[in-house]
DNA sequence: CCCTCAGGGCCACTT
DNA sequence: AAGTGGCCCTGAGGG
């Protein structure tokens, strides 16, 4: 698809040579090549981490991920003679060097279980040439630069992660929006343990075919919402009557003190509000975490004290739950009966509200609050996507169903629905973002490395036009820290978590382009609701 | 225009 | 005979 005047920039974190760790900060734009990343000066390829399938000696990157020349051909050779092997034994057989061989079932599997991608196997069988995930490969490289430097510098010890498998059955085909909340016991809650919606917000039984309209009455109706009659009130510096305040004018007033919530009900914030023009220096413990310099080993204590500091600006699940809801409710109020929302229109008011929420929740953070108002500006218009899609597999983690995909509102769609009737674009999205979901339930994705996650995302120094970058990069500095002593500490066992959580942010970057080149294209078709902060960001970057 | 590097092909070797 | 894996060729894209 062409995108005119659409250049995907790649976030380009701040990384330090392994050799060298005191001051020699690199930032490695345009200057990366995996010659550099994969040998040592005697030549031997130096990541020290073998083939992720069978952990033989890496060759380079094949088909997505850094993996050796065997499993390259083994996987090249069975996605070209679409090979079905059948494991003869639970599925689970060890992978290494000397038992690759024995069963192609779960060696293949494997490799799609850590990522390798059918995809970039060219059906044209043409040679040569560069493939559609040169950007992707480029942010890997720097990701695992990241890596290296960290464990240089700190885990002295190493488990290598078996993968988990991240086939499942395939859902039912039920053709309906389902009631969520029977399904309270099935989610692994570990962010919200007290959030979850009202047990009535989709109410028993209450479903929808994903074609039809939906149903004000049944389903938009929640007789026991947490908060009644929140939510009728727009967020301050938005006008809701769409098309009198652009988004853009209305993120001037976060110079200003902070509405953490709506209906100017509750609660000032805490921290005063600051300057946009104030310098890191400021005095707020966020800010004195952040002016370390990079080579004091922070303490643990600061590190958690941070990171609960981080988790303050979190939106509660149920009140975005309730805002949503709410607002679909007034949308189908003022229509009539036959000007009803459709699915697809239904979806993007809630992606936009949803975005809406990302918005408020970012201009609210301490540390986002204390860079340029045009910074902001324009990383939120350089990761919007991201953290939608952020937001979205945490809410899949947290609460969807195997199988199901839990929407905002509560309710949940069947996998099976929306890859019987949705498009190739649409499945292909769906697939991806199920994958990666599966992959953040095996790594025990939890709340404080999805936080973490969103900043790394939203604090991208190398966005274009960026004043503040380097308070960017000391930001995304130090959270990647946190995290990772987070998850080292979380985990003790598993020191590799911290790593595979940074590789799944290529993945995120490369769904939330592919998310906003499908939803460019269904704008174009007017399919897109109009005067929605969704298109704004669109056109903001189409412009 | 040259270089890089990831995908494809070839073929000796193994099972 | 079919599968494996190391090595080399190819060619788009970037500097």
């Amino acid at each position: 698809m062409d995108l005119p005047g659409y250049r995907p920039q790649l976030p380009q974190p701040l990384v330090r040579h392994p050799g060298n760790c005191t001051d020699n900060l690199l930032n490695l734009e345009g200057s990366s090549t995996s010659q550099e990343l994969k040998t040592e000066p005697d030549g031997r390829p130096e990541s020290e981490e073998g083939c992720p399938i069978c952990g033989d000696r890496v060759s380079g990157y094949h088909y997505g991920l850094l993996t050796c020349e065997s499993c390259k051909g083994f996987f090249k050779r069975s996605v070209q003679n679409n090979k079905h092997y059948t494991c003869a034994e639970q599925q689970s057989c060890p992978m290494n060097l000397s038992q690759r061989k024995r069963c192609p079932s779960c060696r293949f599997q494997k490799c799609l279980a850590v990522g390798m991608k059918r995809e970039a196997v060219r059906a044209d069988r043409m040679r040569g040439g560069r493939n559609k995930f040169g950007p992707l490969y480029r942010r890997d490289r720097q990701m695992k630069q990241q890596r290296l430097y960290h464990q240089a510098n700190t885990a002295p010890y190493r488990i290598k992660m078996e993968t988990t498998q991240t086939h499942r059955p395939t859902a039912p085909n039920d053709l309906h929006v389902m009631s969520s909340h029977t399904s309270a016991s099935l989610s692994s809650d570990v962010f919200h343990q007290s959030h979850m919606c009202p047990s009535s917000m989709g109410q028993s039984g209450a479903s929808m075919p994903l074609d039809c309209t939906l149903n004000t009455e049944r389903v938009l109706t929640p007789p026991s919402l947490p908060c009644p009659g929140l939510y009728h009130r727009t967020f301050p510096g938005f006008v809701q009557e769409k098309g009198e305040m652009s988004f853009w004018c209305s993120l001037a007033p976060a110079n200003y003190p902070m509405h953490p919530t709506p209906n100017n009900s509750v609660t000032p914030k805490s921290t005063p509000a600051s300057s946009p023009c104030s310098t890191p220096s400021s005095t707020t413990p966020l800010s004195q975490a952040l002016i370390q310099t990079p080579d004091t080993p922070p303490s643990a204590t600061l590190t958690a004290n941070f990171l609960s500091q981080l988790l303050e600006g979190e939106q509660d699940e149920s009140q975005l739950c309730a805002k949503v809801l709410a607002s679909l409710q007034r949308e189908q109020a003022n229509r009539g009966k036959h000007d009803r929302l459709n699915t697809f229109s239904i979806m993007c008011k809630m992606a936009d509200q949803t975005l809406f929420g990302l918005v408020e929740w970012a201009r609210n953070t301490t540390l986002f609050k204390e860079i340029k108002v045009e910074d902001q500006m324009v990383l939120l218009q350089s990761c919007w996507s991201e953290l939608l899609v952020l937001d979205h597999l945490c809410r899949q983690v947290t609460y969807g169903k195997e199988g199901c995909i839990y929407l905002v509102t509560g309710q949940q769609i069947e996998v099976s629905t929306i890859i019987s009737q949705a498009g190739v674009t649409l499945n292909s999205l769906v697939s991806r973002t199920q994958d990666l979901v599966s992959k953040l339930k095996a790594l025990q994705f939890d709340r404080h490395e999805f936080v973490c996650l969103k900043y790394l995302v939203l604090f991208n120094p190398d966005v274009k036009s960026v004043h503040s970058r380097r308070q960017v990069e000391q930001t995304q500095e130090r959270v990647n820290r946190a995290l990772m002593e987070h998850t080292q500490r979380s985990h003790p066992g598993y020191s590799d978590k911290f790593g595979q959580l940074l590789l799944r942010l290529p993945e995120v970057r490369s769904i939330s382009l592919q998310v906003e080149e499908y939803l460019y294209q269904r704008h174009l078709l007017g399919d897109l609701p109009c005067n929605s902060l969704l298109t704004e960001m669109l056109h903001a970057k189409h412009n």
